[in-house]
DNA sequence: GTCTATATTACGATAGAC
DNA sequence: GTCTATCGTAATATAGAC
């Protein structure tokens, strides 16, 4: 019954969704088990009943976002289309551009970075992302939708950087413009190399 | 005599350089005044001497670090060659890949985002690298070095963005390849548009 | 200007009652 | 499983001697 999916979630499932959402504003450094407490309703024991510490709570937080990231741009990059189509649908995918990029922030988070196990979940969500990316290019090569010419990997780490520099962009003016901007950019670059189907 | 740049930095400067080096390192969030004050091999009553308090140092920092930024890029882009070869030296431009941005990094702390008076330089700075790039990116067009259908603003976004979109892929893969490949594909999606002087 | 207390609050974790 | 002490350390700032 503890582990169904049920009406009210659990102390636990409340404790990994608020660190999520804290980590995710405020990284995990500026992020106290106060806070997440706090936001979760429940006491100082109920955390370490269920978690050996903040460490231990985060690894569950981060991994649960990755997860659901990856998840959410498989969906797009095996939809259906050409495959600058399906690039596109990722660039032009539904964010909340000023929060940012809830995996890529923790790029930034010296204590994520300095200990392997939190900072594994992050390098495999990138990881993955380039090389998924890099796949659909080169399926679009072999069916003639892409330009040859073009470096698979490094088009696809281009494609990916575009994405979360846009947000450094964006969360710098105060406005998605700049996000919008770097994405439009980036897809008239690219669709030039599309095979024109006229 | 104590504003003559001598040979030993005074306790003010000390404090500003060190506190620049914590902010790349570990951010705003993560920086404490007492890691500061060791580092520059100061006490407490220094830093409240010379500083309101942490804000008002980092506010230092934080400028002194923008400025000399803008002043590097800028002599980059206003180096000789077509705008693609300008471009393309900012591109190009040697960096500590995995250390990231010193000013894009900023844009992740909540607590420098939330003080429009900490958060100015670092808008600033984005918002006249993008104009600056937009601008050669035109004068380009205009001596019909580049294809004039780019969209000057767009492009630099996009250009912009996948230099500290490339920060964020070096990160969290730990070596610099993923920003290599980044600038590599954007320079080849780049180059095609330039105009060919064979 | 710089130093050493000192103060106050928060962080992160533990203990033990219920 | 959850709660409320409680603990030791660090963060940030102030006070006042030198």
């Amino acid at each position: 019954m503890s582990t169904a999916n049920g009406p009210s979630a659990g102390t636990s499932e409340r404790l990994i969704e608020s660190t999520r959402e804290l980590l995710w504003e405020r990284g995990y450094v500026g992020t106290s088990p106060k806070a997440i407490l706090q936001r979760a309703n429940a006491g100082q024991g109920s955390m370490y009943h269920h978690f050996t510490g903040k460490p231990d709570l985060a690894l569950a937080a981060i991994r649960r976002t990755a997860e659901e990231m990856r998840a959410e741009v498989a969906r797009l990059l095996d939809g259906p289309g050409t495959a600058p189509d399906r690039v596109g649908a990722y660039l032009r995918r539904e964010r909340d551009v000023l929060k940012g990029c809830p995996v890529g922030r923790l790029t930034q988070d010296p204590d994520v970075m300095a200990d392997p196990v939190l900072r594994a979940p992050v390098d495999e969500t990138f990881d993955w992302l380039r090389g998924r990316i890099a796949e659909v290019l080169a399926e679009g090569q072999e069916r003639g939708e892409l330009d040859a010419a073009l470096d698979p990997a490094a088009t696809a780490a281009t494609v990916v950087a575009v994405v979360q520099g846009g947000y450094v962009l964006a969360r710098a003016a105060g406005t998605p413009d700049a996000f919008d901007q770097a994405v439009t950019g980036a897809l008239t670059l690219l669709t030039a190399h599309a095979t024109r189907s006229r």
